[in-house]
DNA sequence: ATGATAAATGCAACTCACTTGCAACTTGGA
DNA sequence: TCCAAGTTGCAAGTGAGTTGCATTTATCAT
């Protein structure tokens, strides 16, 4: 069975305190990439009292790791989603109500592949995200 | 012959300052997205003295009227290039140097036909950005 | 041309996501 | 149980981008 999120940590020399604990706790229940300022909201639901800057480094940390995958959807502030256990995938966001939805797919390995032999390039990642409007918000 | 970007100012109703059309020059001549600092850092060698304020707003003047396009890299910034009269394409940046290339191509018309069944979503927008490392800095 | 008016500019002050410095506190291994 | 390394919380800082307002400028009708 794979390595879980708390054995990664383990092997990255990382302690498993209850701020972080009660972090990745939030991270992992979310299905949808979720912000900073929404973990700690969450937080403070659950009564675990952890500060925003802990919930910042905390993010970093477990990016840097690559346990968690950054989502950038240009609204003023960064999302986060587990991407360890999970499939690679994109998302599509309501220009109207903001809700944003998985989309179980990535059409991108051909083409990776192509803008490679053209630029020479050796990529490593990509942002692939669609706007629009849901059917309730058009 | 196509409407010209003055032209769609004009069609729009908005005025033809001199700092507006030093900004339009800039972001003209520049093949490769820029920053609002970038722009503000060229008028000031053109000696045209304008307030970063006015770059902001004209930015998001031209963004509205669809006459440039807001491109995000997640460098803590936005950068913006002028998409009226030029095709449509996506960039790749290396992580090393920070250098953008254009890639000129677009291969998401068909992946867009199906996330619209998929989902019911009118999509009218997307984002696709590589990463990695050119070949000087890998 | 000229004067009215609506838009645009510049300055200062502000907002807000995110970061940093540092002292105090946990965790986990010896 | 003790200790060192790693982590946390608080306060203060950074920097992109925004807002309010008085002044200036482009445009249009006369």
């Amino acid at each position: 069975m794979a390595e879980s999120i708390l054995d990664s940590l383990r092997a990255g020399g990382k302690k498993l305190t209850k701020p972080r604990k009660a972090i990745l706790a939030i991270l992992e229940q979310s299905s949808l990439p979720i912000t900073v300022a929404e973990i700690a909201d969450q937080l403070k639901k659950a009564r675990a009292a952890v500060d925003l800057v802990t919930v910042y480094r905390n993010v970093a940390m477990l990016q840097e790791l690559k346990l968690v995958n950054p989502v950038g959807l240009h609204e003023g502030q960064m999302r986060y989603e587990v991407c360890h256990g999970r499939e690679h995938h994109h998302h599509i966001q309501c220009r109207g109500c903001g809700q944003i939805v998985d989309l179980m797919l990535c059409p991108l390995k051909k083409l990776t592949e192509l803008v490679e032999r053209k630029t020479k390039f050796a990529i490593d990642g990509h942002v692939l995200e669609f706007f629009g409007w849901c059917p309730q918000c058009r």
